[in-house]
RNA sequence: CGGGGCGUAGCGUAGUGGCUAGCGCGCUUGCUUUGGGAGCAAGAGACCGGGAGUUCGAAUCUCCCCGCCCCGACCA
C-alpha cells in the first residue's frame, strides 16, 4: 500500500518552466520524474512504478510469444562496433569514453553487434533456428537536440529483438510474430495506435513499419486513409498516378516572363498571357540540391515544395542534402537561377530525379534555362528525360490514397514501436554463419524490434491527459484505487484504513492518502493531477455510513454503502 | 550545428547601477479552520549559473564560459 503521508511525493502547483508538452508538465507536477540535464531524467516513487508497470507488460508479451530475454552491458568496447563500422557512423550521437588505459569504450546506443556476437558464441547449426532474443536495456544517444521531456532523451530504456533465421521465409514468420506481440503489448497499455508503413532506409531490408502514437506533440507525421486503412509516415508515402491520357502538344514555345520570381507571380503572367485558368500545378519546379557534393534537380509541380526529409529517407546511403547555394550555382553556369528547366540537365551533368505526377508524356511550363524566359509546352520523354523517379514532393492531406485513391488524412504521431527485417548486414560483418543441411556455411538473416519503453509512459499520459491532470489506463497507474481520507476524525482514517486494506487483500493496488494536514481540497486535486483510475473518499459521507466512489477519467461520482463498499468497488474496478 | 529565448530559495516569479534582494506556493512552530489548492502570527531557506572586468557602489553594465527551453537541421 503507498501511503502518501511516507510517499516521496511533491506535486507541484505551477507548471514547471522548462517543460512545454503536457506528459512532461504533468510528469513532472505529479512528481513522477524530475530533470536532472537535458534529456536525463529520474524517476521517483510514483513514477518508476508506473514504468515499471509498463515494463512488466512488455516483458510478459515478449515471453508470452516465446522471444527470450537476456542482457548486456550498457558499456561497450569499441571494436565489434568497428566491425560493422558503426564506430565511425553513429558520429557525434555516440557517448564516447576511455578507460584508465586509454582504451575506447562506447554507452550502447542500439545492440545489433552485441545480439549477432552472442549467438555467433552460441550456435552455428541451422537446427538452432529460429531465434529470437530481446533485452530491457538503457540506451545512450547523443541526441543533438534532446525534446520533450522523456518522449526524446539522450538516457532511455528501449526493449529490442533481433530474430535469427536461416532464410527469408523464416525471417517473414519472426517478423510477423513480433508484429502480432507488439499489437498484444501496445493495446494492453492503453495505447491508440497505428501500424505505418515505414521507410527502410540504408539499413536495407523488405519490410519495416512502425507503429505510431497519435498526438498532436509527436514528432513523426504519417498519412492515413480511414476508408482503406492505408497508414504510412509521411516519408514512405506512396504517389500512385495514372499514365499521361491527353494529347501531345506540338512543340515547346519559349516566351518572356520577366519578374516572376515566385510560382504565384508565374501563374499571374500566364492568366494574362494565355488566358485564364493556369495553375501552380502546371508549372515544373526545379529544386537544384546537393547530395554528399553531387549535384541533382528534383522535378516537382509547381505548387509543391520538395520535403528534404522525404527525399533523404529515399535515397538510402546518401548522408547528406542541402539547397544549392551561391558557390554551387557558380560551378554551374548553365543554371540561370530562377528560371531552370529539364531540358539541357544532361548537357549539364546533373540527374534528374522527378516526382511521380511528372508522368511520360505530360507537359509543362518551366524555366527556359534563359534569364526572364519560361518554355510551355515541355514535354516529359520528347523535350528532356527523367533519370529516375523519387518521393521527395511533400505530402499534404487530400493527397490520394495509393490503395485506393480516397484523399488521405495527415496526422501527427510519438513513434512508440518500430518493426523491421534488417537482412544480414549484421550477420555478414560479423561473419554469423551457421550449417545447413548440406553442410554448407550460410549467412544468417536477422530482422530488429524496438519498443520505447520510458518514452511509451510519456506517450501514455499524452494520449489519457485532460485539463487537471494525469489519467492512466488501470494495469499501467501506480495504483487501482487512490483512498482519500478526508477530515480530522480518527474514525474517517481508521475506516479509510481498513477499506484499504480489505481492497489490498483483494488483491487491488492501493495509494491511501493518510496524510492529517492537507484539507480535503488539496487531497482531491493532488488525486487528480496524480491520474489513478478510481478514486475513493471517505469523510463527508461517512455519517451516514457512506463512501464516494469517483471515476477519475469520466469525473462519474456515486456514494456507497460502507458495508457494501469492499464488494462494490472490486467489482468496478476488475470490470474496467 | 543555425535561429530565438531564458538562468534570482525546492517550485513559480519581481527587481534596468544605490540602503538588509521582494512576493506567491511549498517547508517549520503555534492557534483557528476542515468537501475543492484555508486564515492569522512567528520562523528557516538565495555565495542572484560561473569567472573576469568597469564603477565609490553590480542581480542590474561589458567580455568570456557553462547550463536550460523552443523552432529548424539531425535522430540504426
Amino acid at each position: 500500500m503507498l501511503k502518501m503521508s511516507t510517499l516521496l511525493l511533491r506535486t507541484l502547483r505551477d507548471d514547471p518552466a522548462d517543460a512545454e508538452v503536457a506528459s512532461h508538465r504533468l510528469l513532472v507536477r505529479a512528481g513522477y520524474v524530475r530533470r536532472i540535464a537535458a534529456g536525463i531524467y529520474s524517476w521517483l516513487p510514483l513514477g518508476y512504478i508506473t514504468y515499471r508497470n509498463i515494463e512488466k507488460i512488455v516483458r510478459e508479451e515478449m515471453d508470452a510469444a516465446g522471444f527470450q530475454e537476456v542482457h548486456f552491458p550498457a558499456m561497450l568496447p569499441k571494436e565489434p562496433y568497428e566491425k560493422t563500422n558503426r564506430w565511425d557512423e553513429y558520429g557525434d550521437d555516440l557517448f564516447r569514453l576511455q578507460d584508465r588505459r586509454k582504451n575506447d569504450y562506447l554507452l550502447g546506443p542500439t545492440h545489433e553487434e552485441m545480439f549477432t556476437l552472442m549467438v555467433k558464441g552460441e550456435y552455428s547449426s541451422y537446427k538452432d533456428l529460429p531465434l529470437s532474443i530481446y533485452q530491457i536495456q538503457t540506451k545512450f544517444r547523443d541526441e543533438t537536440r534532446p525534446r520533450s521531456g522523456i518522449i526524446r532523451g539522450r538516457e532511455f530504456v528501449m526493449k529490442d529483438s533481433y530474430s535469427f533465421d536461416l532464410d527469408d521465409e523464416g525471417l517473414a514468420i519472426s517478423y510477423e510474430k513480433h508484429r502480432a506481440a507488439y499489437i498484444k503489448t501496445f493495446t494492453r497499455l492503453g495505447l491508440k495506435f497505428n501500424i505505418v508503413s515505414a521507410v527502410s532506409g540504408a539499413m536495407g531490408g523488405s519490410r519495416s513499419e512502425e507503429f505510431l502514437a497519435p498526438c498532436s506533440t509527436g514528432e513523426d507525421t504519417y498519412v492515413l486513409c480511414e476508408k482503406c486503412g492505408y497508414a504510412a509516415n509521411v516519408e514512405a508515402m506512396v504517389t500512385k498516378v495514372a499514365p499521361y491520357s491527353g494529347s501531345t502538344p506540338s512543340a515547346p514555345e519559349v516566351f518572356d516572363s520577366p519578374n516572376t520570381p515566385t510560382i504565384d507571380t508565374l501563374v499571374e503572367l500566364l492568366n494574362t498571357k494565355f488566358g485564364p485558368g493556369h495553375k501552380g500545378s502546371d508549372t515544373l519546379k526545379n529544386v537544384m540540391l546537393m547530395a554528399d557534393k553531387k549535384a541533382i534537380s528534383v522535378l516537382v509541380p509547381g505548387d509543391r515544395e520538395v520535403d528534404l526529409k522525404r527525399l533523404q529517407a529515399n535515397m538510402p546511403g546518401v548522408k547528406e542534402i542541402r539547397v544549392f547555394e551561391d558557390a554551387d550555382f557558380a560551378k554551374f553556369p548553365g543554371l540561370v537561377k530562377g528560371y531552370i528547366g529539364p531540358q539541357d540537365a544532361k548537357k549539364n551533368g546533373i540527374e534528374v530525379l522527378a516526382d511521380p505526377r511528372i508522368v511520360v508524356g505530360s507537359h509543362w511550363i518551366t524555366g527556359a534555362n534563359v534569364k526572364d524566359q519560361h518554355v510551355r509546352f515541355l514535354t516529359n520523354g520528347r523535350d528532356f528525360a527523367v533519370d529516375r523517379y523519387i518521393e521527395a514532393a511533400e505530402v499534404r492531406a487530400g493527397d490520394t490514397c495509393p490503395e485506393c485513391a480516397t484523399p488521405v488524412i495527415i496526422d501527427r504521431a510519438i513513434e512508440i514501436g518500430h518493426i523491421f527485417q534488417l537482412g544480414r548486414k549484421y550477420a555478414q560483418a560479423l561473419d554469423l554463419t551457421v550449417l545447413d543441411k548440406d553442410g554448407k556455411s550460410r549467412v544468417v538473416t536477422m530482422g530488429s524490434y524496438g519498443i520505447g519503453v520510458s518514452r511509451a509512459v510519456a506517450a501514455i499520459a499524452e494520449q489519457t491527459h485532460d485539463e487537471i491532470g494525469l489519467s492512466w489506463p488501470r494495469e499501467v497507474a501506480p495504483a487501482d484505487v487512490h483512498i482519500i481520507a478526508t477530515g480530522k476524525e480518527d474514525e474517517v482514517f481508521k475506516t479509510a484504513q481498513t477499506l484499504a486494506e480489505d481492497l489490498e487483500e483483494k488483491g487491488l493496488r492501493i495509494m491511501f492518502d493518510d496524510r492529517r494536514d492537507p484539507s480535503a481540497g488539496v487531497k482531491f486535486k493532488d488525486s487528480e493531477l496524480i491520474g489513478i483510475p478510481f478514486i475513493v473518499v471517505v469523510g463527508k459521507a461517512l455519517a451516514e455510513g457512506k463512501v464516494e466512489f469517483r471515476i477519475r477519467k469520466s469525473g462519474e461520482k456515486q456514494e456507497i454503502e460502507l458495508l457494501k463498499a469492499v464488494s462494490a468497488i472490486y467489482a468496478a474496478v476488475t470490470a474496467s
